[in-house]
DNA sequence: TATTGTTATACTCTATAACTATA
DNA sequence: TATAGTTATAGAGTATAACAATA
C-alpha cells in the first residue's frame, strides 16, 4: 500500500523545480506571436483538433463574448479558419491552418534546443539516469484521466 | 554517449504531458486572490527571498512603471511589505509577510490534496514506480542551473 | 424556450515616455 | 551622469449584460 500523501508531495515538487529550472510556462508563451490568451486558444486546438468557440470558452476559462477578438485576431494572422456547422447552422467550427501547425512545429524544435542546452553539461551517468526516469514518469501520468468538457454545444 | 537529441524529446513530451494532465500553470496561477502578473512577483519573492523592484521587474520580465500598482496591490492585502535600503536610500526592498507565506502553504495543501486526488486511479505497481522515476527526475534536474540575474540594481 | 455567438461597455492589466529623488 | 522608482497616459485584454440568429 502507497503513501498517496508522500508521492503527492513528490510530485509537487518535481512540478516546481521543473518550473524553476527547465522551463517557464509564462517564457514559453511569450514566445509566440500572439498574446496569453490566444496562444493557449492555439495550444487547446493543436491538442484537441477542430472545436466550436463555445468549446473552446469553456474549456479554458475564457467568457464567450472574449472569445470574437481573439478568433478575430487569429484569423488575421492565418493561424485559424472558421467555418458553419453544416447540421447546426449556430456553431462556428475553428480549425488551425498549416501556418499554425508549422509554428508549433518550430517552437518544439526551439524548445528542445533550449533543453539540450540545459542538460549538456550533466555526466554521462546522469543523462542515462535522467532518461530513463522520464520515460517512466510520462508513461505513468499519461494515464492520468485527462478532465474536458468534449459537448459540441456548452451550457454555463 | 548520450544522444541530447532524444533525451530532449522525452523531457518535451515530459513537459507537454504534464501540462496536460496534471496541473496546468494557467489553473493554478487563477486561484491566487490575485492577478497573474502580481502572481508571479509572490512567487518570485517566495523563492528568492528579498528583493528590490527593479530586479523583480528585470527577472519576471515585467516593465518597471507596471510594478508599482503591483506592490501597491499587495501592500494593501498585506502579502509583501516595503521598506527603504539603508544603505542606498534609491532602492525599495520587498519583503513577503507571514500572511503570504501562510497563502503559499494552503495553495501547497490544496494542489496536494488534487494531484493525491488525480493519482489515486493508479495500481499500486504503477504508483511505487512513479514514486521512484519522480524523485529520480527531480534530483537530476535539480541540478540544472538556475540562470537569474541577482545584481542589486538593475540596468536595462 | 434554449443555445450559439456577437455587440456594447466598463474595468483591469500593461507598456512607453517623461519625471523626481538619490547616488 | 547614471540609477531607482513614480506619474501620466494610452492601449491591450477581459468579463458582465443585453442582444440577434438559429434550433
Amino acid at each position: 500500500m502507497n503513501d498517496l500523501n508522500i508521492i503527492s508531495e513528490s510530485l509537487y515538487q518535481l512540478l516546481i523545480t521543473i518550473n524553476r529550472q527547465v522551463l517557464n510556462p509564462h517564457e514559453m508563451m511569450k514566445t509566440f506571436p500572439v498574446p496569453p490568451s490566444h496562444a493557449r486558444v492555439l495550444f487547446y486546438l493543436h491538442h484537441s483538433g477542430v472545436s466550436s468557440i463555445s468549446e473552446i470558452a469553456t474549456n479554458l476559462g475564457i467568457s464567450k463574448p472574449n472569445m470574437t477578438p481573439i478568433i478575430d485576431n487569429l484569423l488575421k494572422r492565418d493561424l485559424v479558419v472558421r467555418y458553419t456547422d453544416t447540421s447546426d447552422r449556430r456553431i462556428l467550427r475553428i480549425k488551425l491552418t498549416d501556418k499554425a501547425y508549422e509554428l508549433f512545429a518550430q517552437k518544439k524544435e526551439l524548445i528542445k534546443e533550449m533543453l539540450i542546452n540545459k542538460i549538456s553539461n550533466l555526466s554521462d551517468e546522469d543523462l542515462t539516469e535522467l532518461d530513463d526516469s522520464i520515460v517512466k514518469t510520462a508513461k505513468i501520468i499519461s494515464k492520468l484521466k485527462e478532465e474536458k468538457d468534449t459537448k459540441k454545444g456548452v451550457s454555463k
